[in-house]
DNA sequence: GTAGGTGCAAATCGTTTGCAGTACA
DNA sequence: TGTACTGCAAACGATTTGCACCTAC
């Protein structure tokens, strides 16, 4: 995920919020990795270089990231309350539980189309959304 | 899930614990729920007829529980940390986003296995376990 | 200039733990 | 009888809130 700064602001200022340099800083730190993390794991993260950057703010970012749909929440191999950024499409994810590396696929599979539509059949359920997460080691941690 | 006081009575010892009459109601109260219920749900069902169970012992019983694998946690629709009664075998849910309602269905589609090849093969993951979950209304929130 | 954002400290929520008393096996 | 279980209260960690100050627009 590459994010500009120019492009976060654009972001923030669309949807009516200001593009203060802490929101920029922790946008950015976190579009950089490829983990996903929990509010402390991005927050110890920013303390390094931004240790003036409380742990409020980040709590505040995330959520006004989850409000725009700007991130997507993990639920296997973390303790839940994970995050991932995520611009994409509807996707999937792949996650390393050694060292919490997220990869995506995309959501193209028509055999899950398929398999929704024969749930639908059998349970009489209309099924709005699903989640579907594979969790193992990626090719770095076997 | 149907459990008779002979059979709860029968897990618990044969795992080394004690029957007592707090883990009994507990158990079958949960039992006897068709949803998925986070320990808060689960003790305010109890406290109605069951004044005297404290909220430590329902986190315990459901702790215990879930190192005998006799409960599933539940992701999507909840708050995370909801729980659902399990004796089955692999299987995925079929969530009611309105009343809660949780419906098992088996995991024995050959075309997710064939997707985790997929994914295997693209990827080098190795693939441990899988959440798939549908998020939907059932025929009766409709 | 003003509305919205930040940081601190305190409050709150969900969950776990220490401990003394209780009851199952 | 002895060990495991229970309930209370207190501790704990994660998250939210109140409030005064600050800053992007």
């Amino acid at each position: 995920m590459k994010l500009s700064d120019d492009k976060i602001k654009t972001i923030l200022r669309q949807n009516g919020c200001k593009a203060t340099p802490q929101r920029l800083t922790i946008i950015k730190e976190f579009a950089r990795s490829d983990k996903f993390l929990r509010p402390a794991d991005l927050y110890d993260k920013l303390k390094q270089d931004h240790p003036d950057i409380g742990m409020v703010t980040v709590y505040r970012v995330l959520g006004l990231l989850d409000r725009l749909g700007l991130v997507c929440k993990v639920h296997a191999g973390g303790d839940c309350h994970s995050y991932k950024i995520n611009t994409a499409e509807h996707h999937h994810h792949l996650l390393c539980s050694n060292c919490r590396t997220v990869i995506n696929f995309p959501c193209d599979e028509p055999d899950l189309e398929e398999l929704e539509a024969k749930i639908t059949r059998e349970t009489g359920f209309t099924i709005k959304t699903h989640i579907l997460e594979f969790v193992g080691y990626c090719p770095g941690c076997k």
